[in-house]
RNA sequence: GCGGCUGUGGCGAAAUUGGCAGACGCACUAGACUUAGGAUCUAGCGGGCAACCAUGGGGGUUCAAGUCCCUCCAGCCGCACCA
């Protein structure tokens, strides 16, 4: 553009500086915002701290897509705004760098994770820097740098050295928990628990040896490990928390996720549920986020009963229900608890119900029922979680034989099993209402089971549509007969506490959280074992780092890809905690499998479970496994084979232990996407183990056996034979403890390390914490940054961490709290979700093989018709291209007489790339023609459209991604209109929290908008216009009016109102045609938050020295806006009729007097006298006939 | 089934406390300039010839309702046998 020939320079593209250049003014202004580190937040600061933040992203190989920027521009306009508003403003990004997208590529290409992040990191920053945010990157974080996951380590220390006391009512360190115990034991300690925690003395405690002690206290640890039911995912290899589970299948991937006990590290949420619940209150977060939470915490009041089994013998002749026990059973133990909301139906109750997993089922069932309801537990235990949620319409359940006595009017109930009840919830068993739940009534309809009414009144009938349980007044309950249920609740709460039968309780739904992962890329647990009890590193031992390891998928074993690492031990424990002489055996220890690091699962009571299945399975034989295996007990195949073995976790149908080779037969049902790649993950783990796999289906078994028996013999020709002592080693479980092996390297005074990692959420649980202080070595953020910084003023980000990240930080920043480390109780003032931005998916369609036509419904014309593809464009009337292509079909085909031919068109719809589509939704008929070339659409194509070569596509609102191809880049948006725009227009396109589509063609009119500003300062021939004339009211009010707005815009979030001010201020400024120096000084600095780049490059045009970043924000002054005149609405009944125009301040009885004076208006009244007439002041007259 | 959010022109939307519905922008139409236009400028643009009718449907409160209340419907998101 350098040296333009002259005979160009008319030509307005060819005025250098007379037009608006993004590309060129934000690179420069990017660079210098660089090189003077302007957005570098100074601390310590006298100024007002104000503290923005972004959810941390992850960085995905994929990039960013013009959705994921709406929220940073949002951010980023008001940390400039409050920048020019005088705040000191802690603006950080980072990246959330640990995670499974990195892993999963790292185990496929044995690339380490931390390249691929790293690369993807790089991307990201790039694709951030193009759009001028004002992030003080001196602050940024990673997850996965040691000297961040330094501090989740020591957090995760802390959390394991402390305990919640319900008492003062925070966590306080395990010393003070010791010191209790050898005082008073632990009966009356007010602990958060395990549930299975024995009672002891304070002697018992003393004489328990340091590693006894350690033990017992790891049930009150707030970090702890157990055994317990986890999401298992086999595909990922991994367990995942309840909300990284979806209908059944994980969340990222898909994958079946089934329940399965394990060894696993939680954290005791479940202490804070209160104070996360209550605190809720004070937060400016979205509803639906707020009661996502309320509901995931699940707080329900309730009362816990204690009901008497009956002792069977005794009443054995008693059948009826409600005839009172000659003498109240007395049995030992015998006794259910329930947990119930609605004890003031108490005298409703008809029978129990007993989730099937319940411990007292086994001992209550009598012996007629016993068959019965064995059945009916295996059935309910083998159904999976999937089958279980898909049906819950259907009702089942069983009958025990076994009575329990109501004890407020020792009825007798009968105790029923039934799988709606849910073992994890409150006791797992139900005292059932059918008048008063809809459960217990579909329950008792389907088993016929007696019901009780106790309510009446209007909308107590469980039948009908309109029923609300807690209508109506109390009837048939003694006591409470007339009472309403809020009465009665609390009465009979009372009444069960008197007759000691029952208490008030509160219970919550939210479970511990699980805490450790089966994974490589992530913070490692800093945790080693000895003698099977868990201890923590010291502080001055961290960070753990992440050891090199040759592969990063699971061992051979099935352990933790971090079992692979050498000298993955502990050098000499620190001193001091829990290291006594003693070798407690810990007989009746729950945690004799802590023996073993956390992803152990086969101890030795599951693996006589995979036993005693594998026998089941053998005497069930299916036709297939019979066929087969007779053949290959029959045929001279050399070696000898076992049926339904044991091997690692899994129950392998054949195995020839000499060759290690591995016959499966499945059932058909593998064709199933889900199964299938489970097969594939247990082929590859036996593949590990050193096992062949092969694979037949029933169908080739029954019809084909000679060939599988071929294809066997071969396969065991090519393998090579084993010695039998490794057949024999099968006998004993497979599954090796890790700790016995990690022994064989370890030196003296050495321990094993946990080989478990930590989950996604560790690292963004107190983040936003490390950003106030990111570079500190010796503490996670220094006192003076935690005491200036508090919390953050707005955090934006999506909705769908609403139970996940979103309640752990709150968890970790109260447990911080607890310590004193932070003064806030809550991290995050206000929280605004920002809705997605959607694509718009582009189709078109095309007549080829789908297309039928026919001489009569029977007869398809033949294959050799000349037949080309026709694609045919959206917009067409029906009638236009059928006839088309009738047309052009018998002209290549003169055999095809008309009259016969029926026309019966299917179309093939295919997405096509959005990238070349344009405004007018057409596209160039060349990309649908190589696009079908590439799927192999074969023949003459043939474009049927009004627009010659271009195709019309059909245009459909959608999710933006990858694989719809309908994504936008915000670098070809920055390319092409600049980041002002893009900024702008993504501001523009609608509310903040609303979703929308990107909207490729309205991003003009905001281009345009920045044109006009550029075009207030330079003429064409690039001359500024500024003057420095004195601004005229008219101008002064169309600056202050737009201050005013802007500033309340921003401040209630509402980014897209603002931008049409701005639009209108143009508007007006230039119809005024003021170039006027003040006037466009101060729209500057207004409009600098949103389009920084342009503001600054016409700030330093106008002569500033200094930047336009640290400006003051203009203060708008109401005498600008104050009109002389107002011209008032007359609406006659609400309908405006007539303008007039009076003073502002005149007085309202004479504007009434001129209003109805006036000529329009008295036609309008047709002589009659007016009922009414209000005046508003400046707003409207409304005269009421 | 339960909970949350959202329904306004052809499209994105505005109307902050009840006071002139549709600001601003896109698309569209007509015109100007131009060798040219996917550039720029000017004008028009909810429907209806009109009276009038229009903020998802119906009802209500009010002098006045997109806004408040009741009820129904649709879409999106979340949860889902929670005793």
């Amino acid at each position: 553009m350098v040296n333009a020939p002259n005979f160009l320079i008319s030509h307005p593209n060819y005025f250098i500086m007379s037009e608006y250049k993004p590309q060129e003014i934000e690179k420069k202004w990017q660079k210098i915002w660089k090189d003077n580190q302007t957005f570098k937040t100074e601390f310590p600061s006298k100024k007002p701290k104000y503290y923005v933040l972004d959810m941390f992203p992850y960085p995905s190989g994929a990039g960013l897509h013009v959705g994921h920027p709406l929220g940073y521009i949002a951010t980023d306009i008001v940390a400039r705004y409050k920048r020019l508003k005088g705040y000191n403003v802690l603006h950080p990004m980072g990246y959330d760098s640990f995670g499974l997208p990195a892993e999963q590529y790292a185990v496929q290409t044995g690339q380490h994770p931390a390249i691929t992040t790293e690369n993807n990191i790089a991307r990201y920053h790039e694709q951030l820097d193009n759009i001028g945010f004002s992030y003080d990157w001196s602050r940024e974080v990673r997850t996965s740098n040691p000297d961040f996951y330094k501090w989740t380590q020591w957090i995760f220390v802390k959390i394991f050295n402390h305990w919640y006391n319900k008492e003062s009512d925070k966590a306080e360190p395990i010393e003070t928990l010791y010191k209790k115990f050898s005082e008073n034991g632990n009966v009356k300690v007010k602990a958060v628990c395990d549930e299975n925690t024995e009672p002891f003395s304070a002697q018992e405690w003393n004489a328990f040896s340091e590693e006894q002690k350690h033990e017992i206290s790891l049930k009150y640890r707030l970090a702890y490990l157990s055994n317990t039911f986890v999401n298992w995912c086999p595909g990922l290899g991994t367990v995942l928390a309840n909300e990284e589970v979806k209908d059944g299948v994980s969340e990222r991937g898909g994958f079946p996720v089934e329940r399965k006990e394990m060894a696993q590290w939680s954290m005791r949420i479940t202490a804070y549920a209160e104070r996360l619940l209550k605190d809720l209150d004070g937060l400016d977060w979205s509803d639906s986020i707020k009661e996502q939470q309320r509901y995931w915490i699940g707080k329900s009041k309730g009362c816990m009963l204690t009901f008497q089994i009956a002792d069977l013998p005794s009443f054995k002749n008693l059948e009826g229900l409600n005839t009172p026990p000659l003498t109240p059973p007395q049995g030992e133990g015998n006794t259910i608890s329930v947990f119930t909301t609605r004890v003031d139906t108490i005298y409703g109750v008809t029978y129990l119900t007993l989730a099937p997993e319940h411990e007292l089922v086994d001992k209550i069932t009598t012996p007629e029922q016993k068959a019965k309801v064995n059945a009916y537990v295996h059935y309910a235990k083998n159904k999976s979680e999937l089958d279980r949620q898909a049906d819950v319409k259907t009702v089942t359940g069983e009958f025990t034989g076994a009575y329990a006595i109501n004890p407020l009017n020792n009825a007798l109930i009968p105790i029923w099993i039934g799988e709606y009840v849910l073992a994890g919830y409150g006791t797992g068993a139900v005292m059932a209402v059918p008048s008063s739940d809809t459960r217990d009534y579909a329950f008792a309809k389907h088993f016929n089971l007696p019901i009780i009414n106790v309510q009446e009144g209007e909308k107590t009938d469980i039948t009908k549509e309109d029923f609300d349980p807690k209508a109506g007044t109390m009837i048939n309950s003694d006591f409470l007969n007339g009472m309403d249920v809020k009465s009665a609740l609390d009465a009979m709460t009372k009444r069960v506490e008197e007759l000691g039968v029952g208490y008030g309780k509160v219970n919550y739904k939210i479970r511990d959280s699980i805490f450790s992962r089966q994974r490589y890329w992530g913070e490692p647990i800093p945790v080693y074992f000895k003698n099977g009890l868990p201890y923590t590193l010291d502080e001055s031992q961290l960070p753990l780092e992440l050891p090199k390891i040759d592969e990063y998928k699971p061992t051979a074993n099935g352990e933790p890809p971090l079992a692979r690492a050498k000298n993955w031990v502990a050098s000499s424990p620190p001193l001091g905690e829990g290291f006594g002489e003693g070798l407690g055996e810990g007989s009746n220890s729950q945690l004799q499998n802590a023996n073993l690091p956390s992803w152990q699962t086969t101890d030795a009571i599951k693996w006589k479970a995979i036993k005693e299945k594998a026998r089941e399975l053998r005497k069930n034989q299916t036709d297939a496994e019979q066929t087969l295996w007779y053949a290959l007990r029959g045929e001279q195949l050399g070696v000898k084979f076992r049926r339904q073995q044991v091997i690692d976790v899994f129950i392998a149908d054949f195995v020839n232990l000499n060759t290690k080779l591995i016959i499966e037969v499945d059932g058909g049902i593998h064709l199933d996407s889900d199964v299938k790649k489970y097969d594939e993950y247990r082929t590859e783990v036996l593949q590990n183990l050193g096992y062949t796999v092969v694979r037949f289906t029933n169908e080739e078994v029954e019809n084909h056996l000679d060939r599988v028996i071929e294809k066997i013999r071969n396969k065991i020709s090519e393998l090579p034979k084993l010695n039998p002592t490794f057949a024999n080693s099968q006998k004993t479980p497979p599954l090796t403890n890790s700790a016995s092996i990690s022994q064989n390297h370890l030196g003296e005074g050495k321990y094993p390390l946990e080989t478990s990692t930590m989950p996604g959420w560790a690292g963004s649980s107190w983040y936003f914490l490390r950003y106030m202080d990111a570079k500190n070595e010796s503490e996670f953020a220094s006192k003076d940054a935690l005491d200036y910084w508090q919390d953050v003023d707005l955090y934006l980000g999506g909705s769908e961490h609403a139970t996940g990240h979103l309640l752990y930080s709150r968890f970790w920043h109260k447990f911080l709290y607890d310590l004193g480390y932070v003064k806030t109780k809550e991290y995050a003032k206000k929280l605004i979700n920002q809705g997605m931005i959607q694509g718009v998916s582009a189709f078109f369609r095309v007549v080829g093989s789908g297309l039928n036509y026919k001489r009569d419904i029977n007869d398809e014309l033949p294959d050799d018709i000349d037949r080309p593809v026709y694609i045919v464009s959206y917009g067409l009337q029906n009638n236009e291209y059928i006839d088309l292509i009738k047309q052009d079909l018998l002209k290549r085909n003169p055999k095809i007489a008309e009259s016969n031919l029926e026309f019966n068109i299917s179309f093939g719809i295919h997405r096509i790339d959005i990238t070349n589509v344009d405004i007018d939704n057409s596209i160039d008929i060349n990309e649908i023609v190589d696009f079908l070339e590439r799927n192999e659409i074969k023949g003459e194509k043939i474009l049927i459209s009004k627009i010659p070569n271009r195709y019309i596509c059909n245009r459909e609102v959608e999710k933006m991604s990858k694989s719809k191809l309908n994504v936008v880049n915000p670098d070809d948006v920055v390319s092409k209109y600049g980041a002002d725009t893009l900024r702008m227009f993504e501001m523009f396109l609608g509310p903040l929290e609303l979703s929308k589509p990107w909207s490729t063609s309205s991003i003009s009119g905001v281009s345009r908008f920045l044109r006009n500003v550029w075009k207030m300062f330079y003429d064409e021939s690039g001359k500024l216009l500024l003057t420095d004339e004195a601004p005229n009211d008219k101008e002064l009010k169309v600056l202050h009016k737009t201050i005013k707005k802007v500033e309340e815009d921003i401040e209630r979030f509402s980014f897209n109102t603002s931008v049409s001010t701005f639009m209108v201020c143009v508007n007006e400024l230039s119809d005024l045609k003021c170039h006027k120096r003040t006037i466009l000084s101060d729209f500057l600095i207004i409009l600098a938050p949103y389009a920084p780049h342009i503001a600054e490059e016409l700030w330093e045009a106008m002569g500033n020295k200094n930047g336009i970043s640290y400006a003051i924000f203009p203060k708008y002054d109401e005498k600008y806006l104050v009109e002389s005149s107002f011209e008032y609405p007359i609406s006659i009944n609400g309908k405006v009729r007539h303008k007039m125009n009076f003073p502002a301040n005149m007085d309202l009885k004479e504007v009434e007097n001129q209003a109805l004076a006036s000529a329009e208006i008295i036609k309008w009244l047709e002589g009659k006298a007016p009922k009414k007439v209000i005046v508003v002041p400046n707003k409207i007259v409304n005269v009421v006939l």
